[in-house]
RNA sequence: GUGGCUGUAGCUCAGUUGGUUAGAGCGCCUGGUUGUGGUCCAGGAGGCCGUGGGUUCAAAUCCCAUCAGCCACCCCA
């Protein structure tokens, strides 16, 4: 091939595949607005600083996966390698605080440098969605009521999986933590290298190893059921309860964990086995100490945030492309007629293709190839007429139709 | 980042133990029609065999490196 690839986890998206993203992202933008989630948008850029404070010092992301670059000497920039974090410095930037709870719904792409793989590439694109200022369990079921309703629009729904887990509130993490290093530091002799670095960084992670010598010693760790206290056990029943109530089935895994503590309470994931080890499709949970860590008020939030690519390539069939009428001019005299109407056509609203030169047989195979729905042929014989003939490029039969009335007779094959 | 598999026309692939001008299907172009597409028929264009080195009289075929894709780990959307 040629030496001019793009850049490895990166890729053109051409027209056929462009059509199945804005599926996504159409379907999902018209939802979230309908539950009141509103569009906006944040650079893709940001301080560096503002990912490191967000996502931990000590997360994959940020020790490993970030674009970052500096332009002065105090302008250390990244790329964002995910939606939350913008959003949250913006709110704070913003002083949005007046004006709880906020809802909104995000898209764009997103830049982490990880090994690409199928569903998985340097540069993806995510749909978000994020309440803001809601502490009670509701906001939680809406959260996820939007989810799976996205989801289910798509058609993909039966494709997944809902995982459930809950983090707890800060009191009950911080006890669970306590046990649960206390106990792997114990069997630190059957630990995976892997997760002995865990032990240190994100002990929660190590829960959910594959490792076999891991899943082991994970088998008779506490148990974090044993460490939420009251008031997390009442939310975390409460959102149960919410999901029960709408009939959004879902599967307990107390395996599903944050590693960072600004995280509380519900967490979940909806996840598909048609994507090998990409499984994850749309995931998210609350972080009600996130906007206080980066230096904002203390603020409740829940989000999710879902892949685009991951989502389009479960779409079972490809949106078709839109069917143009096609305008084909017989002979040099009749081409000036052919663009005046086909302008007058496009601004009686129709999908109109001109071509730009070649005879009638040509341009009635290029009509072909762009799978249109009619041919409207304008020659010397219709022009004497003041008409031109319409095939209908499905059925074959063309008639004689009058120009006057040809935007109304072309209306049916919009 | 670690380990493995793969890389031949626009696409999907074939290419025998290294041996003359590298093949197929689909697609594309031209013609069979002077004002009519899809089907059919005939013809045609298009490959530095991912890239760079090496072994050999001889490399798409063997070796090394490199780039890219894929799979698993990892991470996550």
């Amino acid at each position: 091939m040629s030496t001019l690839q793009p850049v490895r986890g990166t890729r053109d998206i051409l027209p056929d595949e462009m059509r199945r993203h804005r599926v996504v992202i159409d379907t999902a933008r018209a939802l979230a607005e309908q539950y009141g989630y509103l569009e906006m948008s944040t650079p893709v850029f940001e301080f560096t600083e503002v990912f490191k404070r967000s996502l931990g010092d000590t997360s994959d992301v940020v020790t490993k996966e970030m674009y970052t670059f500096s332009m002065k000497e105090s302008e250390e920039l990244t790329l964002r390698p995910e939606a939350t974090a913008g959003i949250a410095r913006a709110f704070i930037s913003g002083g949005l605080a007046q004006q709880l709870p906020l809802k909104y719904f995000y898209c764009g792409p997103m830049f982490r440098h990880e090994r690409p793989q199928k569903g998985r590439q340097r540069q993806f694109h995510q749909i978000d969605v994020e309440l803001l200022g809601v502490a009670e369990p509701l906001g939680d079921v809406e959260v996820i009521a939007i989810g799976a309703h996205v989801l289910d629009a798509l058609g993909v729904l039966e494709k997944t999986a809902l995982e459930l887990n809950t983090l707890g509130d800060p009191e009950s993490r911080r006890a669970y933590r306590a046990a649960l290093v206390e106990y792997f530091q114990d069997h630190r002799a059957q630990l995976s290298a892997d997760s002995l670095d865990r032990l240190d960084r994100n002990p929660l992670r190590i829960l959910d190893s594959k490792n076999e010598g891991d899943r082991r010693v994970i088998a008779d760790a506490p148990l974090f059921g044993d460490y939420l206290n009251q008031e997390s056990r009442d939310f975390f029943d409460t959102v149960k309860a919410g999901l029960e109530v709408l009939d959004i089935p879902y599967q307990l895994n107390p395996r599903l964990v944050r590693g960072l503590d600004y995280y509380t309470h519900t967490a979940f994931e909806f996840t598909t086995r048609e994507l090998g080890a990409q499984g994850a499709v749309l995931a998210g949970g609350r972080y009600d100490g996130l906007i206080e860590t980066i230096g904002g008020p203390s603020t409740p939030g829940i989000g999710w945030a879902a892949g685009v690519e991951r989502l389009s390539m479960l779409l079972g069939r490809a949106p078709v492309a839109p069917r143009p009428v096609v305008v084909v001019p017989v002979g040099g005299g009749a081409e000036e007629a052919a663009l005046t109407l086909t302008q007058r056509l496009r601004q009686a609203g129709l999908s109109i293709e001109l071509g730009f030169s070649g005879n009638l047989k040509k341009r009635m195979k290029r009509a072909d190839r762009l799978n249109a729905r009619a041919a409207v042929i304008l020659g010397e014989d219709e022009l004497a007429r003041n008409s031109a003939t319409v095939r209908d490029l499905d059925t074959g039969e063309q008639e004689l139709v009058s120009l006057d009335v040809l935007s109304d007779r072309l209306a049916r094959f919009g």
